[in-house]
DNA sequence: TATGCACGTCAATGGTGTTGACGTAAGGTC
DNA sequence: GACCTTACGTCAACACCATTGACGTGCATA
């Protein structure tokens, strides 16, 4: 197979295409992520983009080796634009509350480029800064080391497993998503108190509840838990 | 367009393919899991399925209105197998931690599946079982309605997200999750202490700790906090 | 034994990612 | 300004994909 991409660095001829767009990586990347913003996921496919573009379809091949390396690319610069504009403010709660919003909220806005990258290591940059950011937020509140890295692993793997949970709802096909909402109310709505008496007493409330995402509730039992096993623990109820 | 689809009910006329093969909701599920486990995800396509069963791939839309529909079935046989064999024991937070490391043991026995079904409302029988299960838990240990919702919400997604998330790691390839875990140690293992200071601290115990799930944790922490938000709360340490 | 229709089959449609060949025009060199 | 070299945009083609409508066989029922 003859090696068609050049790498970033080194391009030099840049030429434009039929409908006169300049291509460059930086360039594809923004107009794939704007066009799963503004049309869903399933609007990201490569004849698509090239359309997007204003080139030949084929020319992704230029600049990415498939269609991985682009979500890729998509899912790195994700993880760069969650940490933008945070500071830690002293308070170890308050301070991970933060964080872990950030991220589920980063990654909703592009639920396709999320599903991806929730599941992987990527060892890049971005993501060490905020496995050191979380340490310090821990370590510096006062919990020993043995329990801030079994906190810091219950609550990363939290943050990007709810964030690929409720990206997934959000990349669904129009049609199945709506479908999913039909269902909780045609099958939930009516099953009777005979057969399921707890489901019936609490239908109201589940269809309320269910339609906001589990996290943030999640995230605060986790914190208030977490708080109970500081050294010096106070009292610290939920949401506090 | 034609109904096609005859409830599993009321099926009588049972027709072999050429192949020989006699079709039924249940062989088709049964087929795509094995398709699934055997192949991967990718592997999961109509056509193929169509081979692995012996039929014309079509014939499969005489069983299911699309393929997801499919899925959703799929996803319903992985809860139903969970709970095959469970019963309460009169403690609430004991069973729940049963109900929840069932669902991710389950999930993790089939990483290709789960992947695919992990996120999905299904509205069918094992879910809602299910779903009463854990109402019917929090509710007769004396949690009011709107908090015995609330809890259930973020226990359920709880253990999907972590389900997938860790079924995410298991369904690599053999090659691509060791390379990742040897990127995780010469990444992460080699961070100056300088510019990380709290990674390098504390590798030996990450690198420890990240071996394992770190679901079991996260679950205690969210059984613990919610204890705390029992209306006869007592002293219940994580763990507990 | 007769009959209606369930359902397995086939052909076709319009989508998808990806590859190899080709030629044009851009950049560097003189 | 002329000449090479080659990057890269384009094109055609391939092998898949899910889904559809039409068709007729052969089964279950009466």
């Amino acid at each position: 197979m003859v090696e068609r991409v050049v790498p970033e660095g080194s391009r030099q001829r840049r030429r434009p295409t039929k409908q006169g767009a300049v291509l460059s990586e930086r360039l594809i990347v923004e107009t794939a992520l704007r066009l799963v913003e503004q049309h869903g996921a399933a609007a990201l496919s490569v004849r698509r983009l090239g359309a997007a573009l204003g080139a030949d379809p084929t020319a992704l091949y230029r600049y990415f080796r498939n269609t991985d390396a682009l979500l890729l690319a998509l899912a790195d610069e994700l993880i760069g634009r969650a940490q933008e504009g945070w500071t830690a403010t002293g308070d170890w709660r308050a301070d991970l509350r933060a964080i872990g919003l950030r991220l589920h909220a980063r990654y909703q806005a592009h639920p396709q480029a999320a599903l991806l990258a929730a599941h992987r290591t990527t060892g890049r940059t971005h993501e060490t800064r905020v496995v050191e950011r979380i340490l310090a937020v821990l370590r510096t509140a006062g919990f020993p080391d043995d329990l801030a890295v079994r906190i810091y692993h219950a609550f990363v793997d939290q943050a990007l497993a709810f964030a690929a949970q409720d990206a997934a709802a959000l990349a669904l096909p129009p049609a199945a998503r709506e479908k999913e909402a039909e269902v909780w109310h045609e099958v939930y709505g009516r099953l009777p108190p005979g057969t399921h008496p707890h489901i019936a007493a609490t239908f109201p409330l589940l269809a309320a509840d269910m339609r906001d995402s589990g996290y943030p509730f999640a995230l605060e039992l986790l914190l208030a838990a977490a708080a109970t096993l500081h050294p010096r623990a106070q009292a610290a109820p939920v949401g506090e």
